[in-house]
RNA sequence: GGGUCGAUAGCUCAACGGUAGAGCAGCGUCCUUUUAAGUCGUUGGUUCUGGGUUCGAAUCCCAGUCGACCCA
């Protein structure tokens, strides 16, 4: 029946072609259209009942993970969506003399990385591992390549990037770390809802890519006859929502900026926005600190989590510290004039604490180099700095006693900025002359149609983003926006390992 | 964009100017409760690509591709 030749069993892409040519000459499909599941694994366990075994049967399927052949039986383990418990993957008893001759015939034939289906009764092993004793089971699809080797699982940063899926199933914490980020958007998701917040989709092909300073990707749009812009930011559409009646309102979505890639940039990113009307920063404060705790307290179980970086533990509990920008400067500085410094002085002010300063720089430039270089990374624990300079942001209202500030805050955690949030700008005179203000990357895209949207009345709002791709950075403990984003961008190449 | 480092069997890694090896996987055998199962045997290489130096290059040099890290 074999028509494999010598030569060809080191080539493990061949011999498994080869086992598909015998299977499909024997009238056996080898790609299934379905199979009836009773449990993902980990529910199929906890159907055991101590001490009765054989007594519940279940119909599980997964990839072969672990053959261990004993001649006339085999223990094997199925991989599934819950395999990345402790747990780990199903184990699945398989005896000649329960299966018959033929069938257990072509179970030898059965490769690493096939996936089955098999029926059974549950039963706990000398060891005492909760084991499906197979009676029927079935190929329901052929692997024609190799798993990646069991011990060491995959290592090249390369290929876990390019080829996730194989990744995921053999790295459980890949694995563990990327199901962490779908159980903190749910998390978001119900914690908002439950405070009447209602999720909407807003337009990534944009005229103007307003709401932030960035490079924005350029398309272009065929029947329209016009070019169109990735959108950087979810602001102005959620705002224009306000002035709509959705007094409550978020937005879970990629955003998009040509700008350069590393460990803290992918190109797409996901940003939660959300606004409040007849909120402001304050109401913010609070609902951002609400949304981390109950994070850490339903989804890590714990307030205090590893900062990975500097190995510092992040407690979220308690009251979080509350400091205003300007006295940050003025800390870090020295100087309790800074704010009435020259220009030349702020230069030298900056070059004393050895930061390169273009002299092309505006002022508050200068100033929010010491702030991101030199401040911002000292701040590990949860930390909301506040009333920043008007110039950095043209969205927010200007601070009544100080209209040289805004009523904002910036939530710094582990050095990494998370969450800024806003009293919004709902002035549409005012909203106009600080767009028009803006200078240096500070410099925003002008939406007219969102100052037209302002001028039908904006309800007062505060509004708030996260960054989900950094914020499951702190709370994974991940190292780079790699691992926490399935697919990260790299530069293409052709398809690796094709025939 | 600049700098540093890396790429060897399907995977994880050796070999560091002198015959490219190991473990796992694969292939063939033994074994009906294994836990990285065990056992005996065995196949497998465009050493990322292209140049160069050398009697001889996976190894040294140059250029490129892809990746990681740092900086801008």
């Amino acid at each position: 029946m074999s028509d494999l030749s010598i030569d060809n069993t080191h080539d493990q892409h061949a011999v498994r072609m080869a086992k598909l040519d015998e299977l499909r000459a024997a009238g056996r499909d080898p790609f299934r259209a379905s199979f009836a599941v009773s449990h993902l694994s980990g529910d199929a366990r906890k159907l055991y009942v101590d001490g009765q075994d054989n007594a519940v049967n279940v119909s599980v399927a997964g990839r072969i993970v672990v053959i261990r052949d004993m001649g006339k039986s085999q223990f094997v383990k199925l991989f599934d969506q819950q395999s990345g418990s402790e747990a780990g993957p199903i184990q699945i008893y398989v005896k000649k003399d329960v299966v018959g001759d033929e069938a257990y015939a072509s179970f030898k034939k059965l490769d690493l990385g096939d996936i089955i289906g098999a029926e059974g009764t549950l039963f706990k092993t000398k060891t005492g591992e909760i084991t499906v004793r197979v009676d029927r089971f079935v190929l329901l699809a052929k692997a024609l390549r190799p798993l990646p080797e069991k011990w060491h699982g995959l290592s090249d940063p390369e290929q876990v990037y390019r080829q996730r899926y194989l990744d995921l199933i053999v790295n459980r914490e890949s694995r563990e770390r990327l199901l962490l980020r779908s159980r903190i958007v749910s998390h978001i998701r119900r914690f908002l809802e439950a405070r009447q917040f209602i999720e909407v989709e807003t337009p990534v092909l944009q005229n103007v890519a307003g709401g932030a300073a960035a490079r924005p990707f350029t398309t272009h749009h065929n029947a329209l006859g016009m070019d169109f812009f990735l959108r950087i930011s979810l602001e102005l559409y959620l705002k224009r929502l306000l002035v709509g009646g959705i007094d409550r309102v978020f937005e879970i979505g990629r955003n998009f900026r040509n700008e350069g890639i590393s460990r803290r940039h992918n190109p797409e990113f996901t940003m939660l926005e959300v606004y409040q009307a007849y909120s402001d920063f304050r109401g913010m404060m609070e609902l951002v600190k609400a949304l981390l705790q109950s994070l850490c307290a339903d989804v890590l179980g714990t307030s205090k989590i590893r900062h990975a970086a500097s190995g510092l533990e992040i407690d979220f509990s308690g009251d979080w510290r509350e400091v205003p920008y300007k006295q940050l400067i003025r800390e870090t500085t020295g100087d309790a004039d800074w704010f009435e410094r020259t220009k030349d002085q702020k230069i030298a002010g900056a070059e004393a604490l050895d930061l390169k300063v273009d002299p092309k720089w505006e002022e508050f430039e200068i100033t929010n180099e010491i702030f991101s270089k030199k401040i911002e990374p000292t701040l590990i624990q949860p930390t909301f700095v506040t009333h920043l300079p008007k110039e950095l942001c043209p969205l927010a209202k200007l601070n009544h006693e100080d209209p040289g500030v805004l009523d904002v805050f910036e939530l710094i955690i582990g050095g990494m900025e998370i969450a800024p949030a806003y009293s919004e700008q709902n002035d549409p005179i005012e909203q106009r002359r600080m767009f028009e203000a803006q200078a240096g990357e500070e410099k925003q895209n002008i939406d007219h149609d969102f100052i037209l949207a302002l001028e039908h009345g904006m309800p007062p709002a505060g509004g708030m983003g996260i960054g989900i791709d950094r914020l499951c950075i702190l709370l994974s403990g991940a190292e780079s926006i790699r691992d926490v984003i399935y697919f990260p961008q790299l530069r293409t190449q052709s398809a690796a390992g094709a025939p």
